[in-house]
RNA sequence: GCGGGUGUAGUUCAAUGGUAGAACACGAGCUUCCCAAGCUUGAUACGUCAGUUCGAUUCUGAUCACCCGCUCCA
């Protein structure tokens, strides 16, 4: 009867398309040709958004009892960009290669040696030309014409399409220039000259205070966990709450991305929703509850231990966040990437990013971070303030420890230390962090769950998305679109509609329907055009539930149906008739 | 930022150096109308700015945005 169709448009651009079309979502500034990189949420967006949001601080904090909440500015001192390190690694000094454009460190460039081969440019069969002058290295050992077809190769992955096939490409007036040695002036991979040396700032610099000298500089945050961070002392010390706790937060965050791509997914203004957990370092967890629980496929992970070190809450909220996902009704597309020990910082301990699938490849939705205490211990040693918490049971247990036991305890933190290849501490600074530990006192290591709304978004419309045609009753096919959301995040739960339009008695009830449902869920009232139109219009916006008021309804067919509406179910079409007086509650208990 | 592509009603697409058209969607109306039905009727577009030309949506240039690569990790 039905069956999915082929994509003749790609399935994004429907998607796009139907977003500006019905309200979801717009590019921004559109009547003055747009503003690169940023959306906005028409009115359904901004439900779904809403809903999303909504449903992430539930679980999140109201739900739970070892959560706090924190809506702190995006606007901060500047110094804490310089204390999380994104004033140093999202200002690097860049190069690119003047073949490929592709990107270096200018810091990083390996020395090359070679012998310099200048072209003034290169043209292609296909009539398509290269027009500045290129300068290749070409490396030592390499022959010439292996050389130039690799320098063919670079060219056609460059200019794409319109420049051929590479076997095609001639390269115009080809001169040898100077042997250089030790080099770092050619792309280590490529061999191509590397342009001039300019800085790449990825955070959008902005004055604060009118007069805008350099002395007023300052950043819209690049993430929202840095001023949770920064608030972590106040939070702790007015909430009587104890490690471990967590503090989250959902906001805007603003990123100068050098190419924003795939609609909303890669915006320069997205938002985000993190939590930072805090959780005792494990060596106190050692010392109050005598072990550290090791993870183990299958672990049960229901709810948190007192013996759980940092690798038990890591897995922990993994699946907590796992849950969440499957509760907004994205279980199903999931997948993880467990980053490994070359992908991480050197300050994460583990790191895995849980992808979704998107019509345009597989891309990630959140990131669960173990990053130690390093932010904590950046923000103390920054700002000159202790960030440390006194934990009186970790005081307790540790003045009941033998000598031998704390020494063993040092001895092996030394012995993990010195098997780092980098950051690991010496020994004084170990001794140094044991004995303040002993005391009572540390600053608490840190999960960190980050996801992006507005990735969030995509990924439930990109989910809801079906498309199938349908036969009507005189043969003609048409593309009938349906979203089928999640009912907890749908931005309609439910369209009340009278069957006829002109007919006062149905209005009038269907408006009495309606009062009744508005106050309790969000409800569109329809009467215009036929029922089947009305519920295709809704169906495409995603709306769980239409509510009919017929004839039946009146009472025309016997008092045994009066005062009953037919309930329409989106997904199947199902149809239920249900008392008006049981309306409200049916519909609740099924979103 | 660099290279390539694209830009016409709300959406998806036509056509044209001189008056821009369709389908669907949208508004109004008729119809005891339960899955985008039918009939009548209405409104709406050449991304922006220059140049060439008697005249530009069409040709040229610039600019902006979007898509695809380089990038990135919410």
């Amino acid at each position: 009867m039905s069956s999915p169709i082929k994509a003749e448009t790609p399935v994004m651009e429907k998607i796009v398309s139907l977003c500006k079309r019905r309200g979801f979502i717009y590019q921004s500034s559109e009547i003055y040709g747009g503003c690169g990189g940023v959306w906005d949420y028409g009115p359904l967006g901004a439900e779904l958004k809403r809903n999303l949001r909504d449903a992430w601080w539930r679980t999140m904090t109201r739900e739970r009892e070892d959560v706090l909440g924190l809506d702190a500015c995006i606007l901060m001192n500047p110094a804490i960009w310089a204390a999380s390190g994104h004033v140093a690694t999202f200002a690097d000094l860049m190069r690119e290669c003047s073949l490929t454009n592709k990107r270096v460190r200018a810091d990083h460039v390996d020395p090359q040696d070679g012998i310099v081969m200048n072209y003034s440019g290169a043209q292609s069969a296909t009539g398509w030309k290269l027009p500045r002058a290129i300068a290749v290295l070409m490396k030592k050992g390499e022959h010439i014409e292996s050389f130039r077809k690799r320098v063919r190769l670079l060219i056609a992955s460059n200019a794409g399409e319109p420049a051929g096939k590479p076997e095609e490409i001639e390269l115009l007036d080809e001169t040898k220039g100077d042997t250089v040695e030790q080099s770092i002036d050619y792309h280590p991979e490529t061999g191509a000259a590397l342009g001039e040396a300019r800085p790449f700032n990825l955070m959008l610099k902005t004055y604060l205070g009118p007069t805008a000298t350099e002395a007023d500089v300052t950043y819209l945050r690049p993430e929202t966990a840095q001023a949770i961070f920064a608030q972590f002392k106040n939070v702790f010390d007015s909430s009587r709450v104890k490690v471990p706790f967590g503090i989250c937060q959902i906001g805007k965050a603003f990123r100068n991305e050098v190419t924003p791509k795939n609609f909303t997914f890669r915006s320069r203004e997205f938002e985000q929703m993190e939590l930072e957990f805090f959780i005792k370092p494990d060596e106190a967890v050692a010392i109050i509850s005598g072990s550290v629980a090791a993870w183990s496929e299958g672990a049960d992970l229901s709810g948190p231990k007192p013996d759980w070190g940092w690798e038990m809450w890591h897995r922990y909220w993994v699946d907590q966040r796992t849950k969440f996902y499957q509760s907004i009704g994205l279980g199903d597309v999931l997948e993880y990437y467990w980053q490994t020990p070359a992908d991480l910082a050197h300050y994460a301990r583990a790191c895995v990013d849980i992808l979704c699938e998107f019509p345009f490849g597989t891309e990630e939705l959140e990131g669960i971070a173990a990053r130690g205490d390093f932010d904590l211990s950046q923000h103390q040693k920054h700002s000159g303030k202790s960030l440390e918490i006194f934990d009186e049971e970790l005081k307790t247990a540790a003045t009941a420890l033998t000598d031998e036991a704390k020494e063993a305890l040092i001895q092996r933190r030394l012995a993990t230390e010195s098997a780092k290849e980098k950051g690991g501490l010496t020994e004084v600074e170990v001794r140094a962090w044991f004995e303040r530990l002993f005391k009572g006192f540390y600053l608490p290591h840190v999960i960190e769950p980050s996801a992006g709304l507005d990735r969030m978004a995509l990924a439930v419309l990109a989910k809801a998305f079906y498309q199938y045609e349908k036969e009507d009753g005189k043969g003609k096919s048409e593309t009938i679109t349906i979203l089928r959301l999640h009912p907890s995040i749908a931005p309609v739960k439910v369209g009340v509609f009278p069957l006829l339009k002109n007919k006062p008695e149905l209005v009038s009830k269907a408006r009495e329907v309606y009062q009744l449902l508005k106050g309790r869920l969000n409800t569109f009232y329809d009467e215009a055009g036929a029922i089947g139109r009305r519920y295709a219009r809704q169906d495409e916006i995603g709306t769980p539930f239409g509510v009919t008021i017929d004839f039946e309804t009146l009472g025309e067919q016997g008092g045994e149906l009066k005062d009953t509406v037919t309930v329409r179910e989106r997904d199947g079409g199902a149809q239920h008739r249900v008392k008006i007086s049981d309306l409200a509650g049916w519909l609740a208990s099924r979103l």
